[in-house]
DNA sequence: GTATAAAAACTAGCAATGCTATATTCAATG
DNA sequence: CATTGAATATAGCATTGCTAGTTTTTATAC
């Protein structure tokens, strides 16, 4: 069975150089999208940019579209370790605080990235069961801090999660001044944490 | 001066002519987006819609963008003028609330248009001194919900406004399940009432 | 009414983009 | 080394935003 072993190998071996070039993909278009807008990221581009021709981009992701998918996925699933770390390790009590910030801190450094995952709209599954795992870990953090809360802790984390939203996204295309940044987000700590 | 009466009449014709086209097509584009959403706009398909050809359309506003964004300033000034309506209707206590319920229903009956006032994004001078009077307006019904509050009216106005629209965002790009809306709705008026 | 000049509109085409049918090269196997 | 199937490349299509250059229309002067 000498054979089937060295068949396996290099399947597995085309299965790491396909990963490593999607990953590859995935980079590329993030970081053009971080310096030049969504728009700069063309398929020649990043078919350039890893040095291959352009029907092996559409091998892989099938679409344009598909490789903004891929990394506003890739988004979800940052921000959502990101969350989970600040809520475990702040103490209960300013949970709330840690989050917000973490939150909006993911937003403001990775703009392109952000507007990926929630402002174009990409045909990303996201209605009833097909919800990405990512994007449910992501929210998961969100619910876990109003848990131990009064009624409905859902309601409650997707209020939380809107207002979060708003003003990153607000904030993201500048119909918010920077200035009062700071005192918005007390505000909204305040809201969420002593509610009633 | 009979001649540069003529003269001046026929001047005048010309620019409500003009006008009318103008609004013909933002009008096209509107119905177009709300239909079919905003990639189906094309400049070719509003010349078509209008029985013009393409470089009309140029003249008229430069650029598809131009159109985009004439259509989305025609949006905040019918979203300003139906949040006053709605404020001035209502009860100082529950103004908060039927405010809100204005803001969400504009943003849900006309998903395109939200989205080409926010979540496009066109190169509307936003920042400082250029924001559009419509916008302006707009918000300055929200401030003024919050006039008679504790300190800092534009930190709590800004706040508000930041929860609906990303209630409103995320509700359009179907991150949120419709079912719970009232309660978020019912959620955020409380928080909103009775800050502290 | 006719000529003229300017304003308005159109035709035709360019460059760029997403995408794909077809051809070519490469690599694994007998 | 030959073969076959997979991997990759070439070349081209249709559509888009936009514009240069031309034609038509319109207002004015004679």
């Amino acid at each position: 069975m000498v054979k089937k072993t060295t068949a396996n190998r290099i399947a597995e071996r085309k299965i790491r150089d396909k990963q490593l070039r999607r990953a590859q993909i995935i980079r590329a278009a993030r970081q053009i999208a971080e310096l030049e807008g969504w728009p700069s990221v063309t398929v020649r581009r990043l078919a350039e940019e890893i040095s291959y021709s352009q029907p092996v981009l559409y091998a892989h992701f099938g679409n344009r579209e598909g490789i903004l998918a891929a990394a506003a996925i890739q988004g979800f699933q940052e921000l959502g370790l990101a969350l989970e770390k600040a809520r475990k390790r702040a103490k209960s009590r300013n949970a709330v605080e840690s989050v917000a910030a973490v939150y909006l801190e993911f937003a403001s450094s990775s703009p392109a990235l952000y507007e990926a995952m929630f402002s174009l709209n990409l045909s990303v599954p996201f209605g009833a069961a097909a919800t990405p795992p990512e994007l449910r870990f992501a929210f998961a953090q969100l619910l876990e801090l109003f848990q131990r809360r009064g009624s409905k802790p859902e309601v409650l984390s997707e209020l939380f999660w809107a207002s979060l939203h708003g003003i990153a996204e607000l904030t993201r295309t500048r119909r918010f001044p920077r200035s009062r940044q700071k005192e918005r987000v007390k505000a909204l700590v305040e809201l969420f944490t002593y509610p009633e």
